[in-house]
DNA sequence: GCCGTTTTCGGCCCGACTGTTTTCAGTCG
């Protein structure tokens, strides 16, 4: 059982004492303890193996870690399945729409019998929900698009819960024997933000109905969707399918070019290839010969061209090997024809990290550990960018505090001088677009960084200008996580971020691409709009313990969907053009 | 449920919106 594992059971284990109604405080408690757990860097199962002891980790008591002890010995936790004998698990869905939560959840189901979404959606439709007291016609309306925009994300998984999950298949597969090699294909060797399935690929010459049994006989799946001889189904517990085929190695790259897609990428390229009286499918790339119709041929039929290298593939087309996260038919296939593919940023092109959260807010390290942290990362520069006060529940920090926290990072400079640390504040944009911090703490920061926490359902024209007028001020560096989005938990706020980018271009700031797996924000998309304008993005990590830096390649990931190279983004430049940059207005 | 030179019991963070109230509960960040 992973950490992740333990983290959603308690997580869980709250959900159903909130919808319960129990004591606000012991729910928080286990909410910090899924933090704690969230932010090991070691499993706990090796913990536990060691005899450490739990209570010793901070917000892990006596009962919580009795509680681990007892699911990873058990695999549950036995206060849990009496709690979910109360209260059904699936309200726990419900909360999980927008503008539902514990109160109404536990009314909705203690008055109308629901106990599901789908429950839900019948007593909206039967009229029954605006009746209840305290539900009115709107709230009825507000629940049923609430279930619409929940319904377009079930099925989509966050990219790095995909990976811990595909690692465990990768790790069953590594033991099947005479497959010489195993690939991902699809969404995820693209990088996209979220998965819907994932394809993998085993190299196997034969018959591979003995592979593909392995492949079913995974002990994560939950149940198997098809078996044959060179295809498997699996759907995994947490509800995520996994597809398998067996490929022989002539085919291999043909095959790997084939899956991983995407759709319009791979109709593009085979458009030019039918061009040039040529075939591609899965199996390779062939001639077709003279005066032959090729629906009419096998799938191996004609002169074999390529197949066993995916570059092999793209040459015999006439095209350079066109990286995955380019591969969504958004002008790629054009690029690669004129050789004017961009040279995609990599993880070894970064040299700072320019957010992060130490213990003065809401981070679980200090200034040093995290400094230290970027340091062996072998960054040349970092900024602590704690939040400002009117994150009150996270401790933002006050005009005050900022200064006392200036001393430390005066003193961690002295300890870590092999990095620039800088000073910033994450400064929350104020409902009228002012900024929470005033005018000269601002200027005696070394990078000033902005975004929205509060009043996100504001109107499109109210939001947009109110990020309009922050950017303006003059002291502004980077607008971090522009749009707000938390993957399959919150939509995007109403913004125009045309507006904001071509602002961003016009009064030299920057924009970030926050890396962390849940929000991804910008996206791809919006960051390939970025560059286009001439806007720097900051690909930022947005850390809260020195474990979080490690997302910084799900980030770069995302850059490079949007075409990003190093000159484009930030915190690829060396301290020097960085310093430059900052100094921009002075 | 966690935590502790204010404490082993009594705190634990706060403000604002929404929709439904006629003074507020629920939700959100």
């Amino acid at each position: 059982m992973q950490n992740l594992d333990v983290a959603r059971t308690l997580d869980t284990l709250a959900d159903l004492l909130e919808i319960k109604g129990e004591n606000p405080f012991r729910i928080r408690a286990y909410r910090n303890a899924v933090n704690t757990v969230n932010g090991l860097s070691r499993p706990l199962t090796a913990m536990v193996a060691a005899g450490e002891d739990l209570t010793e980790l901070p917000g892990i008591g006596e009962r919580v870690a009795e509680h681990i002890e007892e699911l990873l010995k058990t695999g549950t936790i036995t206060r849990l399945e009496e709690l979910s004998a109360e209260v059904p698990k699936t309200l726990i869905d419900l909360t999980r729409l927008e503008g539902v939560g514990p109160k109404k959840a536990k009314r909705l189901f203690e008055e109308l019998g629901v106990r599901s979404v789908e429950d839900l959606e019948a007593q909206l439709a039967s009229g029954a929900v605006q009746k209840l007291s305290g539900f009115g016609a709107r709230s009825a309306e507000k629940i049923a698009r609430a279930i619409e925009a929940h319904r377009q994300h079930t099925g989509r998984f966050q990219i790095d819960e995909t990976e811990k999950l595909v690692a465990g298949v990768l790790e069953h597969m590594r033991a099947a024997e005479g497959v010489a090699r195993i690939d991902v294909a699809g969404s995820m060797r693209r990088r996209k933000d979220t998965i819907g399935d994932v394809d993998l690929l085993a190299q196997y010459e034969g018959d591979g109905t003995r592979v593909v049994e392995h492949f079913v006989a995974y002990s994560g799946a939950a149940r198997v969707e098809g078996s044959g001889p060179t295809k498997g189904s699996i759907v995994l517990h947490s509800g995520l399918q996994v597809d398998l085929r067996v490929i022989p190695a002539r085919s291999f790259g043909a095959a790997l070019q084939y899956f991983t897609g995407s759709k319009g990428h791979n109709v593009a390229v085979r458009t030019r290839a039918v061009r040039k009286g040529l075939r591609v499918n899965e199996w390779g790339v062939f001639r077709v010969p003279e005066g032959v119709d090729p629906s009419e041929l096998g799938k191996e039929d004609g002169q074999r061209l390529a197949g066993e290298t995916e570059e092999g593939v793209y040459e015999a087309v006439g095209l350079s090997w066109i990286p995955p996260e380019l591969r969504e038919n958004r002008g790629e296939v054009e690029a690669a024809t004129a050789g004017a593919l961009p040279e995609l940023v990599t993880l070894q092109d970064i040299r700072g990290d320019l957010q992060m959260h130490s213990t003065w807010s809401d981070g679980r390290a200090s200034i040093e550990d995290m400094a230290r942290a970027c340091a062996e990362r072998g960054y040349e520069y970092v900024a602590i960018t704690d939040h400002s006060q009117a994150m009150a529940m996270v401790q933002g920090l006050t005009p005050e505090r900022a200064r006392q926290q200036w001393r430390e990072i005066a003193e961690v400079r002295e300890l870590v001088p092999q990095i620039v640390l800088l000073r910033s504040v994450e400064v929350d944009i104020l409902a009228d677009g002012s900024l929470d911090m005033p005018d000269d703490v601002l200027e005696e920061l070394d990078v000033v960084v902005i975004s929205v926490h509060s009043l996100m359902s504001q109107d499109r024209k109210t939001m947009t200008d109110r990020v309009l007028r922050a950017m303006a001020h003059p002291r502004v560096d980077i607008l971090a996580h522009p749009t707000g989005r938390r993957i399959n938990r919150r939509e995007p706020f109403e913004i125009d971020v045309e507006s904001v980018l071509e602002a961003a271009a016009d009064l030299s700031v920057a924009v970030e691409l926050n890396a962390h797996p849940n929000r991804l924000d910008l996206n791809d998309v919006h960051v390939h709009r970025a560059k286009e304008l001439g806007v720097p993005v900051a690909v930022s990590t947005d850390a809260h313990s020195t474990r979080g830096l490690a997302d910084m390649r799900f980030g770069v990931d995302q850059a490079r969907r949007g075409w990003l190279e190093a000159a484009d983004v930030l915190n690829a430049r060396p301290w020097a053009e960085l310093k430059a940059w900052l100094d921009r207005r002075r």
